[in-house]
DNA sequence: CATGAATGAGGTTTCATTCAT
DNA sequence: TATGAATGAAACCTCATTCAT
């Protein structure tokens, strides 16, 4: 869809380029997934892009920069998303709701991978070697840092248990990652719906301030 | 110390070996906790360890294999001291705080390979590829089952919030992997007491069951 | 010049097909001068030809052609040059001086690839693998050997010092190279004239016959 | 002989080692002469060293530093030959005839890697990209100075032609190329002795004050 | 058991050449 | 002719593993 609007108005060749460039980056996000950096080959990436290694290199000019591609389309992609739906959200109860849901789908579409996104920016990924290009860093602070307010708002009003914000924030996603993880080895066919509600349920049964 | 006692009593030449395999083991946690599974070489650990490559090759029959008798080691050591720390505990709020102290504790002295132990066992360290052998799994369930009785009593008792105990164990443990991973990359000297107390109450500030 | 004598009269389509040969000729000349057979890509000469890839295959079979076709072509020019400035001399004192002059000049046009030309036809350029094209070969001696029949006149006539015609052509190639050689590394700024009279002093301080 | 004297007294562990290392760079020194740095492989150094690639590895840590080894390695024998034989002569004209004879003793030892040695430091060797390590470059600056005062005397005495020593080596240094180039092409098979005697008499012929 | 040189399969990257547009 | 994306053989280099000492 968003692809469909970038590339209007280009020419054919371009488009088709584009594509291409699409593909790979997707055929290399799935084998990166399935094998992390180092365990991936740039020969696998190939053949499950259908294309020869050396067109991989008319894209990108190493398997370490392509592996930052990914990465930072990833990242784009769920910010993008991240701010429309849960930023988008005036209520803090709705915005945490919002992000399950939000890293759920996630969870579903990128498999593997989703172990990075939205996670702190550690992203121990691979081999904790490469990190996240600078440009998604900061993107994904200042994500964390809007989130914190949204949920700061929470406190003062007294929905959220009353705790420094920051910390809300760490729980949130060490509590999502837990059961993403938990998710990625077992049950893996539970219907998504039903995994939003019980994740909603486990969540604000924790964070919501009882009684007062 | 736990070292001597099971060594006791064994021909001088027996301790040796034992000596020198515990060696290389520490220098391999060492080099694989720097640069994960595919990033360290054989040739690293036996400088780290002191010891000629070959003879890292006659305790252990491959890298992998090494690799593997880290994990179990580290996982061995962890649930020792966390069935005697933890499971000790008779009060679940107890078993609580004693499971944050020794979760810190292991980060603190397993630095970077902190990330594995008491993880789900996803183990998704280095690059994803290496499993658990399957005996740690078994222990590694084994423990988790025995905390998840733990915490049950603690939700019977109405000291907890109301949840299945066994989605509890994973909120739990998500957030204390939260907390560690973030404290790995960031201020990494505040004193350990400090970092004790401070999740204790974070913890039992949504763990706990509020007013009644 | 010469360009435009020898196309005159050639319909436009044939003109321009020559005028691109001849850009690609030169770029190929410029890119291989700077960094040999080897270290000179197909893509570079492209950029530098202001072309893409595909066309200079119209023009060259394979980059060795092209390579070839570089060094027969400076071949062809130099020993015009030869015929006409140097063998048109009636004199072998004054043949003598111009063939210093036309090395030199050679050197100034053709920077890098001078080492080539009227160098014995070793061709020990680039890596010593690609021969000249026979056709150059089989000019350049013929060439050497007129040049030779002038130095005999000088000798028979007493002028130059006695010694086998051939050989004398030896050292003189052999001296020439070497300061030309040297002004590639060094002093690179000297003006042409300054170099062409000291040369003419030096080698005629050897070779002209002392008094008799 | 000299390799004998430097490994007495070594472990047998050690000789070997640097006997390996010997024959591998000798290898390469014949593979290069054949074609050339960028023409020639690894894989083909190996085979003629009769070495697994991996072990070439084993001694140097690059294609490049293998490279710039066998060059220095021949700069320094041919060096120390030249300070014994060259410049151990008292008399001006016994040491050209020793250079000549030096010269061409290097071209028959070392074929086509000959041309390297004692050419101007241009070393426009290969593809004219590796130069010569600096360790090298400044033992030939100070043999060459050395020998430009031993011109200097011979100038000096009357017994050469009069010219700026400094030119004067120049001109040797070419005719010799020169004579070596064309015997690399040709008549290969003159018996070394002539080759001397012929060439100290066209050199002598040129260099040598006539008369006065 | 300790050593470390030797091995070679396998990884990343380059680049001459082709071919559909 | 002009284009430049696609190709894949071949280059350099790494490193887990073996084995003679």
């Amino acid at each position: 869809m968003g692809t469909d609007a970038a590339t209007q108005g280009l020419p054919r060749k371009e488009r088709e380029r584009l594509a291409h460039r699409r593909e790979i980056l997707e055929a290399a996000e799935r084998v990166f997934a399935r094998n992390g950096y180092r365990g991936s080959t740039v020969e696998q990436i190939a053949q499950e892009a259908e294309f020869a290694v050396g067109t991989l290199y008319n894209f990108f000019k190493s398997k370490e920069e392509l592996y930052e591609e990914v990465l930072a389309s990833l990242v784009e992609q769920a910010l993008a998303a991240f701010r429309e739906r849960v930023l988008g959200e005036a209520d803090p109860v709705s915005a945490v709701g919002a992000l399950i849901e939000l890293r759920i789908a996630l969870l579903d579409e990128h498999k593997g991978f989703a172990r990075v996104v939205f996670q702190t920016p550690m992203a121990e990924h691979g081999d904790a070697l490469l990190a996240l290009p600078p440009r998604c860093l900061a993107l994904i602070e200042e994500a964390q840092a809007a989130f914190t307010q949204v949920l700061q708002r929470g406190i003062a009003a007294g929905v959220f248990v009353d705790m420094a914000a920051g910390d809300l924030v760490v729980c949130l996603q060490g509590i999502l990652n837990a059961f993403v993880a938990q998710w990625l080895l077992r049950e893996p066919q539970e219907p998504l719906a039903e995994r939003v509600a019980r994740l909603r349920g486990i969540v604000l049964g924790l964070i919501l301030r009882k009684k007062d």
